[in-house]
DNA sequence: TTGAAAGCGCTACCAC
DNA sequence: GTGGTAGCGCTTTCAA
C-alpha cells in the first residue's frame, strides 16, 4: 500500500517521446523482425521505453490477439503434493513457453463451474484438468469446456489428450517389494472401486502375485477411498485376517492404516509392513518412516503442459501419454515377515 | 479436447439478433439500473443472451474499465496447509466480490519477479503477499509492485496494510499448556532469529515462563528454520539438556523434532512431550498425534481479501489487523513430566 | 428508454 | 524502414 507511482507507460507515449509511430515501437519491443529496423531508431526507442519503465498492457495485447497466453490449471486440492508437483511442473513448462499458469482450486463437494467459468470467460487459452470426480461428473463438467484441455492421471474414453500414470506398473512393484521380503499374505488399501486408478492399482497388486503364484485372496482387498479416514477404516478389514504387509493405495491412507494400527495395540513394522504409491517429504515423517513407490507427479505437469501448448499451437499430439513409475523408496516401513505373527486381533 | 463449437456470441451478435443496440444490451446484462430498460426489451435481450450462450469476454471488459477483478496471491509454498488455507479463505471472500483469484507459486530460492510480474503486466487490481523470505528481500520485491497489496502474517514498518496472527498468543498458550501439566523445564524450538514470527513466538514462550516464575534459561532455546531438517538438527541441543518438553513454532518443525528423538531412543511422549503451533490434519497423522495451537488461517486469507477489496473500493481501512488464535487441541504428544524423567541423553 | 460513438492499449495489415 | 489505421469486444458518456 504505499508508494503511489505514475501511471503505466502506454505504448504512445513510448512512441512519443521517441519521436516514433506507435507501430515501430510495438515492432520493437516484440523483437520481431529485428533486421528490418534500423539500428539507431531501435536503440532510442529501447532506451526510452527502459526509462519509462515500460511494460506491455496485457489486457490489451490479449484482447487484440485473442490469445491470453495464459494455461488453466484445476486441481481437487492444493495442500496435497500431488498435485503442487503437477503444477509445479507445469508453471516452468508454461513459463517457457511465454505462458502463465492461472491456478483453480475446485474443492470437490462444491458445483463445477470452475472449468466453463475459466474457458467461457476467455480467461484461458487451455486447460489442464486434474479431477478426482466421477466420470461422469468430470465428464459433463468438461462438456462446459470450449477450449483444448488436457487431462491429469485420467484418461476418458474419446479422444481427450491425457498424461496418465502408470499406477498399475507402481502397484506391482510395491507389492514385488513385499514379496521380496518374504510376505505372502499382503493386503491390499484400495482406492473408490469404479475409479479408473483403484482399478489400474488393483490390476497391478494382482499381477504380483500372480507372478508368485500367490493366489489372489479378495478378503485381503480393502477398497476405501484415498483419505485417511478411509485408511483407518478400512484396515481394520485387514486386521482381521492373516495379512502380515499391506500396498496402500496412498501415503495418506497408508498413515490412516497405521494410526489405526498403532491404536489397536499393533507393532509396527514387526507386525505389519506397510508401503504406499506416490513419493513426498510427508512420507518421511510418518512413524516409520513409510516405505513408498515414487510417482512422476512433477513430470506428469510438465508434459501436460507442453502437450497443451503444442496443441495450441497447431500440432495434432498423440492423445495419451504414460508415465513410467519412479523408483522404490525404502525406509522403516517395510521389513521381513515376523516368524509365527500375530495371528488377526 | 474434442468438441468444436460455434464461435462464442458477442455483444453486438445479441445486440443484432435482438435489434437493439449493444449499448442497450450492456446495460441489460449487467442488470444495472433496470429501471430504466423496458421490460420487454429486456426480456427479448435476456432470452437471446440464453438462446446464444452468452458470457462477457472478460479481457475486453478488463481493458475498456482498467480493472481486472483479479487478485493475486503469491505464497512460498503450496502443498503447506497454512498457504492453502490462506487461499481458500481468499478465494471464498475474492469470489463474493465478483473477483477472481490469480495464485502463483513463488519459490523462495527464484529470484522474484512474480509480484514486478503479475502487477506491472496490468495482471491484477491488488496483491496479497505471503512470504519467507527476510525484510530487506521482501521490501525490495515490493517495491516493484504498482498495486495495492497485503501482507500475509508479515508487518513491515510503513503503512503496508497486514493480517497478522497473534503467534505470541499462541506460543504463550502452548508453553502454558506444557506447565499446566507440570512441565518446568521446557524447550522452545524457534525460527529464524531475525525474523518477525520467530521473535513473537519467543516472546510468548518467555511471558509464559515470566508469569509462573520459571526462569528464562537461552540453553533452552534452539533457533533453526522452520523445515523438517532444522526441526532435526535443533532439536539435538534440546535433548542435551533437562528439558522435558518442546514447544515448536510449526508442525514441520515438531515432526522433524519427533523423528529425530525416536531415532535416538526416546520414548515418546512419555520422555519429551511435544506441542506446535498451527493445527492441520498431517498432526493427526503423526505419531504420537501431534498437540497444538490452531492458528485461523483460513481466516487470514478472508480478512486479508477483504481489506485489499475495501482499499481498492477507495476505503481507507486500519492497515493491520490481528487475528487471535485458535483453540489449544490437545492430542497425544504432551502428558505429565515422568517422574525421575531421562537426564540427557 | 434507447442509440451513437468514443475510446481502453495493443497488433497487424497496407501504404509509402 | 517507418507510419497510418482499423479494429479486438466491451463500457460509458452524451444525445435524442
Amino acid at each position: 500500500m504505499t508508494k503511489k507511482q505514475g501511471r503505466k507507460a502506454t505504448l504512445a507515449e513510448v512512441a512519443a517521446m521517441a519521436e516514433v509511430d506507435v507501430s515501430t515501437v510495438s515492432r520493437v519491443l516484440r523483437g520481431q523482425s529485428e533486421q528490418r529496423i534500423r539500428a539507431e531508431t531501435r536503440d532510442r526507442i529501447l532506451e526510452v521505453a527502459k526509462k519509462l519503465n515500460y511494460r506491455a498492457n496485457y489486457t490489451a495485447r490479449a484482447l487484440r490477439m485473442s490469445r491470453t497466453f495464459t494455461l488453466g490449471i484445476v486441481v481437487p486440492q492444493l495442500d496435497n503434493p500431488v498435485f503442487s508437483a503437477a503444477i509445479r511442473g507445469a508453471e516452468n513448462v508454461a513459463a517457457q513457453h511465454g505462458y502463465s499458469l492461472l491456478i483453480s482450486h475446485r474443492d470437490p463437494g462444491e458445483a463445477g463451474p470452475t472449468i466453463a467459468k475459466l474457458s467461457q470467460m476467455n480467461r484461458v487459452d487451455g486447460l489442464l484438468v486434474a479431477s478426482l470426480d466421477a466420470d461422469e461428473v468430470l465428464r459433463s463438467d468438461l462438456a462446459e469446456a470450449n477450449v483444448p484441455y488436457v487431462l491429469l492421471n485420467r484418461q476418458l474414453p474419446g479422444t481427450a489428450l491425457s498424461v496418465v500414470l502408470d499406477s498399475r506398473e507402481a502397484a506391482r512393484r510395491a507389492t514385488e517389494h513385499l514379496m521380496s521380503l518374504g510376505h505372502r499374505r499382503i493386503g491390499h488399501l484400495g482406492g473408490r472401486p469404479g475409479g479408473f486408478n483403484a482399478q489400474e492399482r488393483l490390476a497391478g497388486y494382482r499381477a504380483a502375485l500372480d507372478a508368485a503364484n500367490i493366489p489372489f485372496d479378495p478378503l485381503l482387498v480393502a477398497m476405501g477411498d484415498y483419505t485417511f479416514d478411509a485408511g483407518r477404516v478400512s484396515v481394520r478389514e485387514l486386521a482381521k485376517t492373516d495379512a502380515t504387509a499391506i500396498m496402500a493405495a496412498t501415503l495418506v491412507s497408508a498413515a490412516g492404516a497405521m494410526a489405526e494400527l498403532r491404536l489397536a495395540g499393533w507393532q509396527l513394522p514387526q507386525e505389519m509392513s506397510v508401503i504406499a504409491l506416490h513419493d513426498a517429504l510427508f512420507a518421511e515423517m510418518l512413524f516409520p518412516a513409510l516405505s513408498t513407490v515414487m510417482m512422476p507427479t512433477e513430470e506428469m505437469g510438465r508434459v501436460a503442459a507442453e502437450l497443451l501448448i503444442s496443441k495450441l499451437s497447431g500440432a495434432d499430439p498423440e492423445p495419451v501419454r504414460a508415465l513410467p513409475p519412479g523408483r522404490l523408496i525404502i525406509r522403516d516401513s517395510t521389513v521381513a515377515p515376523r516368524i509365527g505373527a500375530r495371528i488377526s486381533k
